[in-house]
DNA sequence: TCTCGATACTGCACTCCGCAGTATGCTCTG
DNA sequence: CAGAGCATACTGCGGAGTGCAGTATCGAGA
């Protein structure tokens, strides 16, 4: 490359990255990010309907107009360009991931309120877990039995599943850890006979391990 | 309440939280953030010093201006209304959490690059969050050592480390697993002989657990 | 024929971010 | 005792990203 573009915002990858796969149309490329990226790289519906817009400015995505009937609809298909900016953007140290867990904000702050709040947090943090899980699981049914549409990438989608399916049993082991905590305090402000001091211990010797 | 609030972006609930636990200027708010709440509610700190000025809006904060010499800083103190909005807010659901791993990207687009590069990517992430338990690690030590600066709220606190080392230590494991994974395949797009149907049985077993 | 859900978007107001810039205070070192 | 350098304490700006509402057409089934 000898002209060197200026870096994306992330997300523009993201949707780069689906259309190295296949053209597709916007809403394809909506539902798509719905079921594959979402996991990992939560955009919103809007957003995916603007990015392609904005690749094809930079001549690493071609739009054609497409019609069903009178109704107009776009698809996107990536240039050599838009392969070889992929190509270097995996190339390039990934920035540190972010969260935003509002479960774990209401934990954290729950001595502002009761301890009947905090418990029903974490029972409905389990409940959502749970039904992750159980995405998760269907997706992985379905790859099993017939390879998915894209079956010279199941190495890749096994090591995103594996991942993905790792961190929601982790959250809700520990979901149901903090619960079972809670069964023994008296208020929020209030732990009882709670031996705080052994709980971190054992945090820290697992931090070290 | 007899008057409705319209309710505020999360983060107006996560520093008025921290208001809860005393008065702060705005710097030390964004300090505070940075060592605690950015875990699980990454915001930039140029935000930070934004969200009081509207919680002052609300009458849920009063500022105070302070001097020191020819420099302004300003205090913020949390309101009585302040602290009923907090206390309804943990008593309502809270929203799906949403990620931003580009590390989890890239390994997924990983086919559109080399080996090298994915290999690469996931021995980065090994170091980052190895360095994070690191910090976890240290934090929960100075817990231990002097209680910290709320030491009745030590409670949540081992509630959040323990999630925090959890998640960390999953993601090591994790990469680890992965990262091993692909010292058997031949190329990013050639897993060669690596047995992908064998990891979903695991991966759908271990889902539906 | 009518309804209803899927397709295929756009506009708007607001949240949020990264970066750069500004200015003062405090401490340590030569 | 001057100057360097880090901590304190912010603000402005342009652009990224969101949520919600709105618009309109298509296709299947009652």
């Amino acid at each position: 490359m000898t002209t060197r573009e200026p870096a994306r915002p992330v997300t523009g990858y993201a949707v780069l990255g689906l259309l190295s796969l296949r053209p597709w149309t916007t809403y394809e490329l909506a539902q798509q990010v719905r079921r594959s990226l979402h996991w990992f790289w939560t955009r919103a519906e809007r957003r995916i309907y603007e990015e392609p817009k904005r690749l094809v400015d930079h001549g690493w995505v071609e739009a054609r107009e497409g019609w069903t009937g009178k109704r107009r609809h776009t698809t996107y298909a990536i240039t050599d360009a838009g392969r070889e900016a992929l190509a270097t953007w995996l190339g390039t140290p990934a920035q540190v991931r972010t969260v935003e867990d509002e479960s774990m904000l209401r934990v954290f702050f729950a001595d502002a309120g009761t301890l009947e709040q905090l418990r029903a947090r974490l029972d409905e943090l389990a409940e959502v877990t749970r039904s992750r899980l159980e995405e998760l699981a269907t997706m992985t049914e379905e790859l099993l039995a017939d390879g998915g549409s894209f079956p010279d990438r199941l190495h890749l989608q096994a090591l995103a599943l594996r991942r993905q399916v790792d961190q929601e049993t982790d959250t809700l082991a520990w979901v149901t850890w903090a619960r079972r905590q809670t069964d023994a305090w008296v208020s929020a402000t209030d732990p009882g006979g709670w031996d705080t001091g052994r709980v971190l211990r054992e945090v820290l010797a697992d931090a070290r391990a």
